[in-house]
DNA sequence: ATCTGTCTGGGACGATCGTCCAACCTCACG
DNA sequence: CGTGAGGTTGGACGATCGTCCCAGACAGAT
């Protein structure tokens, strides 16, 4: 083992917890399983990091600095109508989730132990305002590329595109129906173009 | 500690793993906390059931066997129009979420836990299927009452909802958010109201 | 070359976990 | 009242957990 400054050990500490917990779980993901999976010795996990809820507190920083609202942007360029980009951005979402299913339940365990773990608390507040905002980015680029306008707050809807994208993940991992899922995404993006109303200068009111 | 029969012990025992996993979550719900809440001694655990595991096992099959879509049901009858048949619904699962927040995430960790354990998996598609069958009750009990149709298959209209439901759940646990959570509500009760239908004699047609 | 502070890591601590065994008690039956 | 079968349970087993002590190794300043 090379000297390494504690900073960099304890990024590749939280990576390490990552892959850890997405492969077997974040049970699984114990200070000995973490650092065996970074290669490091385990005296090296409590010079680099406090505790293990501490490392987790930066998976979750970790994750929610990621950006992966780009690929599901760029799937919206290829629509012509608004129903059919969300419904691409959704199956995009929906790939990615099926791509590394244990990576979106680890998402899912650690939101549920955070909640539970004093001094976690908290963080699952910002982990999910981080989704929203995420979510936000793709409703307005999708509204700006295909010229519409969401007849409701944008920032109101981002919320309810997080929680479709979070039941759907759900609903797959427990049967991995892709059909069925992909019938939900199909109602799902029907359900969402309601919001849509043709763009027209500043005739758009939204009141309350 | 009077003698009780195993399977009644058994059942004795999913109760109290289910209220020790709500209070404090499904981590902290170890045998010894289990039989502590129960007021039994630890080894009439094992003689009640093979291994902890199993026991979870009986705890989802529990949950699953209660039958809360009554209440929501009957809300229904309340409202007018079909949006506000659907937004008092929801509003109505909010209201239990809010009543008993740690019930709801331990079923979530209890989903988690069960897709990650070998002997458990399988358990999380029937307790979702059984989720979706409660939904698809409320959604047919809603169009007879208010005499309407859904315009798409309800079976698959159930799949959203329990999607939208788990994931006003989550975003709820995460900030609990009153306010968001109501809008949040009265938005998805405006996509899913687009699905109804007026009900027209033999017209409806659901090819595909 | 020596010193100083940072980094490395072997090994062990106490706590808690799931599980199990062997002894205990109770009751129906003769 | 004796007895055997079966329900009950105290106590302990090995495994694993998070955490930590302390000795050794190295880099840069003197």
């Amino acid at each position: 083992m090379p000297r390494i400054p504690a900073t960099q050990r304890r990024a590749a500490l939280a990576r390490a917890a990552l892959a850890v917990a997405s492969r077997d779980g974040l049970a699984a993901a114990s200070t000995r399983a973490i650092v065996a999976e970074a290669g490091m010795p385990l005296a090296s996990f409590h010079y680099a990091v406090a505790s293990r809820d501490e490392l987790l507190g930066d998976v979750v920083a970790l994750v929610v600095a990621e950006e992966r609202a780009a690929a599901l942007a760029a799937l919206v360029s290829h629509a012509r109508d608004p129903r059919e980009a969300i419904r691409l951005a959704l199956l995009g979402y929906l790939d990615q989730v099926r791509a590394d299913p244990g990576r979106e339940q680890a998402m899912f365990e650690l939101t549920q132990h955070a909640l539970r773990t004093e001094g976690l608390d908290g963080l699952p507040r910002e982990q999910y305002a981080r989704y929203r905002e995420t979510a936000l980015d793709v409703l307005v680029a999708g509204a700006r590329r295909l010229g519409f306008d969401w007849r409701v707050p944008p920032a109101d809807l981002a919320r309810l595109l997080v929680m479709v994208t979070d039941g759907l993940t759900l609903a797959w991992l427990a049967d991995r129906d892709d059909a069925a899922a992909e019938r939900a995404v199909d109602l799902a993006a029907d359900a969402l173009a309601g919001f849509v109303v043709a763009r027209a200068g500043a005739e758009g009111r939204d009141d309350g």
